[in-house]
DNA sequence: TCTGCTCGTCACAGAATCGTCACGTTCGCT
DNA sequence: AGCGAACGTGACGATTCTGTGACGAGCAGA
């Protein structure tokens, strides 16, 4: 099914992870340190990581944003295993990127379904592939975009709204969810940061900017087809 | 934000989640059995259930089966408070049809979190759709609305009075009753509001703004069908 | 350590939306 | 038919929302 790499020091947990994953039908693979991950992480490309937060050579996000950084491993899922506490929002925090989280103490069968459910959502998002509509082509393994044949330099966060806007093209987004999408923030703030952006990556979009519309009072919303833009 | 029902038996995780719940800014109806839960859920038509497993007079499984046979409150999200156990299968079995499960015992954040989730999962799929009555098309995700096949603009609260309207065609609706649905108003007061905006929104429909008839000394209704309009 | 980039936040301006008011029209009751 | 209540209407001003430019914090890399 697929390869999951597990970063746990505690060797008990290790081997009951490890055990009903393989049972479970993935390709298991097991270290004990952050740098071990890590590198681990980057010779064998898994499908997901299991990732301890409090590993005995540095924490758990530290190895999350790595893996973030890596282009080899950018990709990866990860899911946090936490103990109870305030850790959850920095977990689920944009700079860390985690995908799910579970906490301490849980279940094997827990476990077992939410790796599923992160591999089921990975699979629906990874139809990696150029996309043209009208003006715009993005090329999303590339991370690279173009407008009118020009490519056009996005920042990380800039790409990501872009593609989570298109990928929902003719439904308006709110902005509580684009921040908790895009940004990971689920907490209820005021915050014209979704704007402010929205400002940015229509600027350098610049005609196909125009592909981003403000429905007032409820978001965004990418529009359902590139007609009328020539 | 969202009215959510609390079937939980324990006093004092009752009044910890309904605290919770409304800081966040919800309303929230409370039940300590599963009867109680059942006719709660058809009285106050809540937006997500918190349903514990064991409750005294039946399981909560029993429940969440009632819940979903009901026409009246089949579309309930639903979030399971499971004790550590094989249980978690059945809970999100088809039969089921959970939207998530916490493990007891849980942290506040963590449960704050995943209701959110699954309140922002809700809006997101019920708006993923477009109806078509007589002149009228309205594409609820995207925000917009056709009165023979021309795009009409309509304000946010403009929608979602339309929205409104429709969703309990042939049913009268109280100015104080849209008051409190539409603007979130709970207020007695007297004002004419709602007599202003529902003529806006004729005016704006124009042809099909015939098909919100006023019932005089009680409210307005959205016509039935669609038949004699043309 | 320094520099440059990214990001979030703030303040302001302008436009759109909204609520309210006053007056006219319609409806239902006596 | 007359009257009063309820509703439709047009207009005004207050409020809200969004775009914009700018600043500073934080981070990464040289």
């Amino acid at each position: 099914m697929a390869r999951i790499l597990v970063v746990e020091d505690e060797a008990d947990i290790q081997e009951i992870l490890a055990y009903n994953l393989k049972r479970d039908g993935h390709d298991v693979v097991v270290a004990s340190t952050s740098k071990d991950g890590l590198r681990l992480a980057r010779e064998r490309r898994p499908d997901l990581v299991l990732l301890d937060l409090m590993l005995p050579d540095g924490s758990g996000t530290d190895l999350c944003k790595s893996l973030r950084r890596d282009s080899v491993t950018r990709g990866v899922r990860v899911i946090m295993l936490t103990a109870k506490g305030e850790e959850i929002d920095r977990v689920l925090g944009f700079e860390l990127g985690a995908d799910d989280y579970i906490v301490k103490p849980f279940s094997v069968r827990e476990l077992l379904l939410r790796v599923q459910a992160v591999l089921r959502r990975a699979a629906t998002e990874d139809a990696a592939e150029t996309t043209q509509f009208g003006l715009l082509r993005v090329d999303r393994g590339a991370h690279r975009v173009w407008v009118e044949g020009q490519e056009v330099e996005l920042t990380a966060l800039e790409f990501k709204l872009l593609i989570t806007l298109h990928d929902r093209r003719n439904r308006v987004q709110s902005r509580d969810s684009l921040l908790s999408d895009v940004w990971k923030i689920d907490a209820d703030v005021t915050t014209r940061t979704v704007d402010t952006h929205v400002k940015r990556l229509r600027e350098k979009l610049g005609a196909a900017g125009a592909y981003i519309e403000t429905v007032r009072g409820v978001g965004y919303r990418f529009a359902e087809g590139p007609g009328g833009l020539i």
